[in-house]
DNA sequence: GCGCTTGTCATACCGAGAGTATGAGGATCA
DNA sequence: TGATCCTCATACTCTCGGTATGACAAGCGC
């Protein structure tokens, strides 16, 4: 049971995943019927049902197979770029960007998987990769106490949030060129604010002994 | 055409924008069916094509009739707040979550909306109001230069989409008290690190020409 | 070889639901 | 009193997700 990767002739299970991506990438998960996954497979919806619990999970299968190469260009785009630094933040936001820039990720990932999955499926997908490394890079700003450790979690997820926005802004812009560098130059805004250490004190009126 | 709040009986359209606004809410976009919303507002689904195009159409009239009173709850609450200051973009991030903390804001205008209205429709949608917000605040910064001029539009979108996930983390916490307070200090430490003013000179070493 | 099981998939079918075609009923106006 | 327009109900089609069932092959014990 899943032995993934074996050698030469795909199976079927993984046949339908590879055209699922690519058919959800292009027309969207409501865009596509079960049947056209199968048909573009070489086979019927019966293999579909026997494989795959039900249409989402399928979807959800494709989706793992966008992000394991999300994640695959993610780490091999950190080999031989400075680790262990404080500016790992403003990099790695640029290594995001590189990552998600295909269609099957923007489609599947960050537009259709919130609805898809729901919210509580669309974040434990989002957290081992993008989210995972932002607070990574976030956790070295707070050994250096640049910002409180306790925020670390929840602030990678609102910069996770951020950066999903810069890819839909610049997948929706008409001129995806430029829109890409404004979008990086305003992250690169976010990412330096932090470096310059204003979140440590946080010296504001005890507002609530909550958390 | 498009007379808003006469007076006591409620029109036919409004009725059925009530209902599909209650019920999208509470079982999304894919959970209630065009009858459902007909039969609830004590019609059939003639009168839904007869007043809107389609499905996704009475969405849309929904998302607005929400984002309306998003809107108020924004305008409301920054009465007798100190407007002009640059500390607004703190206060106004608090405001926002004040505004949108509500299941209907929450499922139409944060999950569903994406994937129904598309990457474009969505926001155009949000535009007016949560980007708008923040864009203004950020306008302040600014003046005082201390973020870039024109990483004002990208950064608030930017920001909106912290936000966005802000809203959504909270939501599928096991203890929303908690979240919320959690998410609001992370969002706090974001945009107070805004105000040290790390963003305006960017003198980094010609960075990239990429994309 | 034979029966039995198991894994894999095709075929046939059901029901829900989006969208359309059409006409009924009322109101207004000539 | 028609004629026209607005509003909506009814009846229908068609796509599509999901299920039920059987076919077919590969093993496996005997």
């Amino acid at each position: 049971m899943s032995m993934t990767s074996s050698h030469s002739p795909l199976t079927n299970r993984q046949r339908l995943i590879a055209q699922a991506r690519a058919m959800f990438a292009e027309r969207g998960f409501e865009g596509v019927s079960v049947d056209d996954i199968a048909a573009a497979a070489g086979l019927t919806k019966g293999a579909v049902y026997y494989q795959f619990k039900d249409k989402t999970d399928l979807f959800r299968a494709a989706c793992e197979a966008v992000l394991a190469d999300v994640r695959d260009r993610v780490e091999t785009a950190s080999m031989g770029q400075s680790s262990h630094h404080l500016d790992e933040i403003v990099i790695g936001a640029d290594r995001l960007y590189d990552a998600y820039d295909a269609p099957d990720a923007r489609r599947l990932l960050l537009v259709d998987g919130l609805t898809v999955l729901g919210v509580d499926g669309w974040i434990a997908l989002q957290e081992p990769v993008g989210v995972g490394l932002i607070a990574h890079a976030l956790g070295h700003l707070a050994d250096k106490r640049l910002i409180e450790p306790d925020v670390v979690p929840a602030l990678a997820h609102l910069l996770f949030g951020a950066f999903v926005q810069g890819v839909l802004r610049v997948a929706a812009s008409a001129d995806p060129e430029a829109a890409g560098v404004e979008v990086r130059r305003a992250t690169r805004t976010l990412t330096q604010a932090l470096l310059s250490g204003a979140g440590a004190p946080l010296k504001e009126t005890q507002w609530l002994p909550l958390t």
